[in-house]
DNA sequence: GTCTATAGATTGATAGAC
DNA sequence: GTCTATCAATCTATAGAC
């Protein structure tokens, strides 16, 4: 009779951050980081924007909460693409699909908040870390996998971490052409590149 | 007497408008498309809102003429660094150093306006067009110059636009993570990465 | 913990003087 | 062609009821 409630308290309370959190990502997508207003997100939630200010302190406190929760997602992402495939090429084939065709409409909206959040690290000198470390660890996850040798054995560039920093790039420079032209960047031109980087 | 004045009112008129593009960029790339008021950018302009209006008859007017400028401004960068260097591996140095580390301001205003206008294209249909056409530009511009072999002979890959469309993607990307972290992207590493997607 | 109500500032846009 | 003045809408954030 006593911890029934006091348990349903805290299952309400991470169902109110969870809604909140996923409809800041879908409405911040939707209408860019300054454009996604408290009472916008609050709505799309189901909340009121009280709620948003009990659990964030504020829209700055949401969008921090946002940057944690785009480094993991990213991090889940990237583990589940190297553990997908059998070959170099199909492991190259799987990532590169994985991220431009997101299969989730969760997965397409990273994409847009990827550059939106992006920008925001970029102006805001505070949490500029944080964003740095999330590419820092998407470059070693993926790193380990070249040293490991899932891509094919790497005789081109020699170093790691350096094809890692590599793959991301071409990957993220690739999927903004295709944003705005689908045609001009086709998956065998983009995995042509991709294994133009990692051997000879 | 009479044509004076005639020609003077269109030379004020162009140098307002030059002063409200200028300012739109700096402001834009400062505190993002939608945190660039109407009024902030008149200001910094040494201008008025009514003089804005009268322009471009609005904000949305302002983000196609500053989409327009963003345009001809990276044709312009294309064309002088291709210009510049005389051996395959300079050209590709000093187009990715003018890249990454532009020599102006303005120049470095336009790389966080790229993700900025990129988003907004993204999200605003009836410009894509707009933002299509110029990364067509450039890919054709690029493309032109690898068959040409301003960057050596491409034994690689060989459709000479499949080659620019990997390089701008790569450039981009790798600038993005260098924005956030300088010392995971060095300039070594961008051109090592530029030349694997160049050739053999 | 979530709500309503509201304060206080800022926004895009227009009308009309000069 | 550029200005001032102003409107209605929208924003973040807070206070207090429940």
């Amino acid at each position: 009779m006593r911890r029934m409630p006091a348990l349903t308290q805290e299952q309400r309370r991470a169902e109110t951050r969870r809604r909140l959190l996923d409809a800041a990502r879908v409405v911040v997508a939707d209408r860019g980081l300054a454009g996604a207003s408290v009472d916008a997100v609050a709505e799309a939630a189901e909340r009121t924007s009280g709620a948003l200010y009990d659990h964030f302190g504020g829209k700055s406190g949401l969008v921090i909460a946002l940057l944690d929760e785009w480094k993991d997602a990213t991090a889940r992402a990237i583990q589940a693409d190297l553990a997908e495939a059998v070959d170099g090429r199909a492991r190259l084939e799987s990532m590169w699909r994985n991220f431009a065709e997101p299969p989730s409409e969760e997965a397409a909206d990273w994409t847009l908040l990827e550059h939106e959040l992006w920008l925001h690290a970029c102006r805001q000198p505070e949490v500029t870390p944080l964003a740095a470390q999330r590419y820092a660890g998407i470059r070693r996850r993926l790193a380990d996998a070249v040293s490991a040798g899932v891509f094919g054995p790497s005789d081109g560039i020699d170093d790691a971490e350096v094809v890692a920093t590599l793959l991301i790039g071409l990957m993220v420079g690739l999927e903004m052409q295709r944003r705005l032209d689908p045609d001009a960047v086709s998956d065998a031109l983009a995995v042509a590149g991709l294994e133009a980087l990692t051997g000879p």
